[in-house]
DNA sequence: GACCAGGCACATC
DNA sequence: GATGTGCATGGT
C-alpha cells in the first residue's frame, strides 16, 4: 500500500489530466480572496457570487468600502449565502483585524511567518481552520493545504485516513504530499471539490470518477 | 419537500 | 475530547 502522500500525488495527477487547471481562487484581489472564503462558509458558490454582487454594487469590496457598511446594511448584502449574522460579524472582524494589525496592507501581511498568521485568522471569531488556510493559501499564497469534507471523503473511502481523521492529521498527509509547493496545494484542493462535487456525495458510486481505479478492491466490492 | 453547499461555535455528554 | 446541534439561504 503506498503511502497517502504519494496517492495524494497521485490522485492529483488524474484529477489534473480529467478535469485539467481550475483558476482558483476566482477573485481579482486578496481582499476579495478573503471575503469570499468567509462567505462560501456551508454556502454553495453560486450564493456566493450574488453576495459577492451586491457587495460590488454597494462599492464594499475593498477594506475602507467594506468598513463603511453598517452591520445591519451587510446582512442584508450577503443574504444569499445565509449565516447573515455570523458572517456579517466576521466579515467586519477579519476587516477591522486587517487595518487594526496590519495597516490594512496585505503586502504587510505576506512578509509575516505563515504560522503567524494563521494563528491570528484562528484567534478571529468566525474563522476555523479551512477558512484561515483558504486566506493563507488562495490570498497570501502560502503553501498552505486545505483540508474540506470532500477531501476527508476520499481519503476515508479509499482506506488513506480513518473516517474520523480530524483536521491536523489530514493537514499533515497533504502537507507530506505537496510539501512547499503553494502552486499544486492550491490545484489540489481545487480539483478536489471539483470531483467532491461531481463524484462523492454517495458513498461509494464513483462511476466515472476519475479516482475510481485507485479505490481499494474491499470498497468497489461494497 | 428533502437534501446539500468550497464551516464554525457552542452546549452537552 | 468527541459528538450533536443551530446557524440561513438558495439551488437541485
Amino acid at each position: 500500500m503506498p503511502t497517502a502522500a504519494v496517492q495524494f500525488r497521485r490522485y492529483y495527477r488524474d484529477l489534473f489530466s480529467a478535469y485539467g487547471p481550475q483558476h482558483w481562487w476566482p477573485a481579482p484581489t486578496p481582499f476579495q480572496v478573503s471575503l469570499g472564503a468567509i462567505l462560501t462558509q456551508n454556502a454553495a458558490w453560486t450564493a456566493v457570487e450574488r453576495s459577492i454582487a451586491n457587495l460590488h454594487a454597494a462599492k464594499a469590496l475593498t477594506l475602507t468600502g467594506l468598513l463603511r457598511v453598517h452591520e445591519e446594511d451587510l446582512r442584508e448584502l450577503i443574504r444569499p449565502s445565509g449565516h447573515i449574522q455570523r458572517k456579517a460579524a466576521t466579515l467586519l472582524n477579519f476587516a477591522h483585524w486587517l487595518k487594526r494589525e496590519h495597516r490594512g496592507s496585505f503586502r504587510h501581511l505576506a512578509k509575516l511567518p505563515m504560522e503567524t498568521v494563521r494563528e491570528q485568522l484562528l484567534a478571529l471569531h468566525g474563522i476555523g481552520p479551512e477558512t484561515a488556510d483558504c486566506i493563507l493559501l488562495y490570498a497570501l499564497h502560502h503553501p498552505a493545504p486545505v483540508v474540506d469534507e470532500y477531501l476527508r471523503r476520499v481519503a476515508s473511502r479509499h482506506s488513506l485516513a480513518s473516517e474520523k481523521a480530524n483536521y491536523e492529521v489530514l493537514r499533515q498527509l497533504t502537507a507530506a504530499a505537496f510539501s512547499g509547493s503553494a502552486k499544486d496545494l492550491n490545484e489540489f484542493h481545487a480539483l478536489i471539490v471539483e470531483v467532491g462535487k461531481s463524484h462523492c456525495r454517495t458513498r461509494p458510486q464513483c462511476n466515472g470518477c476519475p479516482l475510481a481505479k485507485h479505490l481499494s478492491a474491499s470498497l468497489t466490492n461494497l
